[in-house]
RNA sequence: GCCCUGGUAGUUCAGUGGAUAGAACGCUUCCCUGCGGAGGAAGAGGUCAGAGGUUCAAAUCCUCUCCAGGGUACCA
């Protein structure tokens, strides 16, 4: 459950209420909003409701003639219509006109138990209601080994599928396969020099080609499977075999590289199928129809700005070689999504090096009939790798290239997902790989994990002793650290809602360290196996706040993407 | 030029209209004869880049300026 929306609406009754019974004066209000106080003598949860309506009552007030409130008296007067609830075990009116709250500590004392009882499912909103949505990530060219820049969309793109498959959506992770162009042409092509070089044959590598030594890799897999039969091949031929084979090194390697960092793809989405399987006549056919469409030089525009402000430009749809341009492979791969497969919602997840072309999305969603609301682009920005403080560059002059499994080998899935998940998705990072490294207290990933580690090690202990929290009387859970640790993993929906809405996983990360330190602060204060026969009790009660506590961290951890160890 | 995004503690970063701006790391002091010390408690540390404005209330919204990065292709 949402609690702050659970007792935003406790408080919106009463409101209402109060306007009912003519304590207050009749107007709409606003939307309730219930957050919580920084400091604990605030309350756990605070409403500024009155503050906001000081002036629509007033107003109406003074239209009757009357005498006008201050927000302290609206507080008061909301407060005397509040309906009697489990959650709220006091409510103060302060100055300036807050209302805040302190939950009941006997609810909080047995949420632990409903914690352990439900599963993950006490933490989920069905936000989705079982829509269709589609995450589009990593998607980086086919060409060779994922660098580092492509683990943070991974990252990314991986934890909001996550998020949303964990709120009522049905979600399909694709990844987009640009396996046509100019570009994977000078792929095949440098593939076939190197391969035709291992067999001593003199050629040079293309000028705009790919000289990075795992071209090499590449065609002594080839070699290593086909020996010399392709040397005779003429080139007409050489090109698409050496493609096929290429794209098939490179995005098995590709398949294998994400799963080291636990990102595992629904579908591969071939960009070259969208010229075979008529969706891009198709789709030129109703541009055309619809006049979208329109030659100058030579070339076939879209006419982008027929759709956006003026401010916006026209794109190229087919050059003037008779190729098509990425916006016409854009619009035909959008097509598919929403019109042949259906997808109420799909979210792209680009560098913010795109930015251009997110922009003009609108106009080709527009185009096609569809509401621009259903794509939703989240751009990301780029990421420095840094060694001790100092810069390294992602890809070298030599074509060389950080990738990302030289990272992950070095630093982990673990704390690569969490360092590059705990910055908003519009802040550029310095990813140190030395800090990251760091197995040491310096690095949240491992204080996280730990605690997962003494949670299950204790009550691994419990279970050894012949102990278990069955029929714990929960409401003994009432030492300051206890219920802190139950109100933190509280928050856990209002932190997923917040990070679904926004589309922001960085919030995630930072939960988690939190949720690790409030449970660290209730292990140091409160022993939870007592050898005292007289504490058998509390014991029982402190098992079961341990096992919501697993229940939590797990499956906060999973939501990132991490592992949630049984030991370290 | 125009457009987008950042600028918050020594450092790395959270905080998209609420009260005294938070966390981690680092620093200072204290606590280890107990379930895992990869700890716990207390503290120092801030011109929220700057200047105006809107509001009962601004790090947050608006305008301008400065700094950093990105975009502005018949590349993707």
């Amino acid at each position: 459950m949402l609690l702050t929306k659970t007792l935003a609406e406790i408080i919106e009754r009463a409101a209402r209420k109060a306007q009912k019974k003519g304590d207050l004066p009749k107007f709409p209000l606003p939307e309730v909003v219930v957050s919580r106080p920084r400091q604990a003598d605030k309350g756990d949860l605070s409403s500024a409701l009155a503050l906001q309506i000081v002036r629509p009552v007033n107003n109406a007030l003074k239209e009757q003639g009357k005498e006008r409130l201050s927000p302290i008296q609206i507080a008061e007067i909301i407060k005397r219509r509040i309906a009697d609830n489990p959650y709220i075990g006091r409510l103060e009116v302060a100055p300036p006109g807050f209302m805040n709250i302190w939950l009941s500590p006997e609810w909080v004392a047995e949420q632990a138990g409903a914690i352990v009882e439900q599963g993950p499912a006490y933490f989920k909103e069905n936000i989705g209601q079982g829509k269709k949505v589609q995450v589009e990530f990593v998607s980086a060219n086919p060409t060779g080994p994922l660098h580092f820049g492509g683990a943070r969309n991974a990252a990314i793109g991986d934890t909001l599928a996550r998020l949303l498959e964990n709120s009522g959506y049905e979600v399909q992770r694709e990844y987009y396969v640009n396996d046509r162009g100019a570009q994977v042409d000078t792929f095949a092509e440098t593939l076939w020099r190197r391969y035709q070089q291992l067999h001593g044959v003199e050629v040079d590598i293309p000028e705009k080609g790919y000289p990075g030594a795992y071209m090499i890799d590449y065609a002594r897999a080839i070699q290593a499977e086909h020996g010399d039969s392709l040397l005779d091949l003429p080139r007409e031929e050489a090109i698409p075999r050496f493609r096929e084979l290429g794209l098939k090194l490179v995005l098995d390697e590709l398949d294998r590289d994400l799963a080291m960092m636990q990102v595992h793809f629904d579908n591969w989405f071939s960009e070259q199928s969208l010229y075979e399987d008529g969706t891009f006549e198709r789709v030129s056919a109703i541009l055309r129809e619809q006049g979208d469409l329109y030659v100058k030089d030579g070339a076939v525009w879209f006419a982008a700005s027929k759709y956006l402000p003026k401010d916006d430009r026209d794109e190229v749809f087919i050059r003037a070689n008779g190729e098509p341009g990425y916006y016409a492979s854009d619009i035909a791969y959008h097509y598919n999504k929403f019109v042949v497969r259906g997808f109420d919602w799909v979210i792209d997840v680009w560098a913010v090096d795109h930015q251009n072309q997110a922009r003009r999305m609108p106009a080709m969603m527009k185009a096609l009939g569809l509401d621009p609301d259903r794509l939703t682009i989240v751009l990301y920005d780029l990421v420095t790798l840094k060694r001790g403080g100092k810069e390294v560059k992602i890809s070298k002059r030599s074509g060389d290239i950080i990738t990302m499994r030289e990272v992950l080998e070095e630093v982990g899935s673990d704390a690569a997902r969490y360092f590059l998940l705990s910055h908003s998705n519009e802040a550029r990072i310095d990813f140190d790989i030395d800090l990251a490294v760091a197995q040491s207290s310096e690095n949240p990933v491992y204080y996280i994990q730990y605690a997962h580690a003494r949670v299950s090690s204790i009550l691994r202990k419990a279970a050894a002793e012949g102990l278990d929290a069955a029929d714990a009387d929960l409401h003994l859970l009432t030492h300051p650290t206890e219920q802190a640790l139950i109100q933190k993993m509280l928050q856990l929906p209002e932190v997923v809602v917040e990070a679904v809405d926004r589309l922001a996983p960085h919030h995630l990360p930072h939960f988690a360290l939190d949720l690790a330190k409030t449970f660290t602060q209730f292990y140091g204060a409160c022993r939870v196996i007592s050898t005292d026969p007289a504490d058998a009790d509390l014991t029982r009660a402190r098992l079961k706040l341990v096992e919501a506590t697993k229940t939590t961290l797990a499956y906060i951890l999973h939501l990132m993407g991490m592992t949630a160890p049984e030991v370290m």
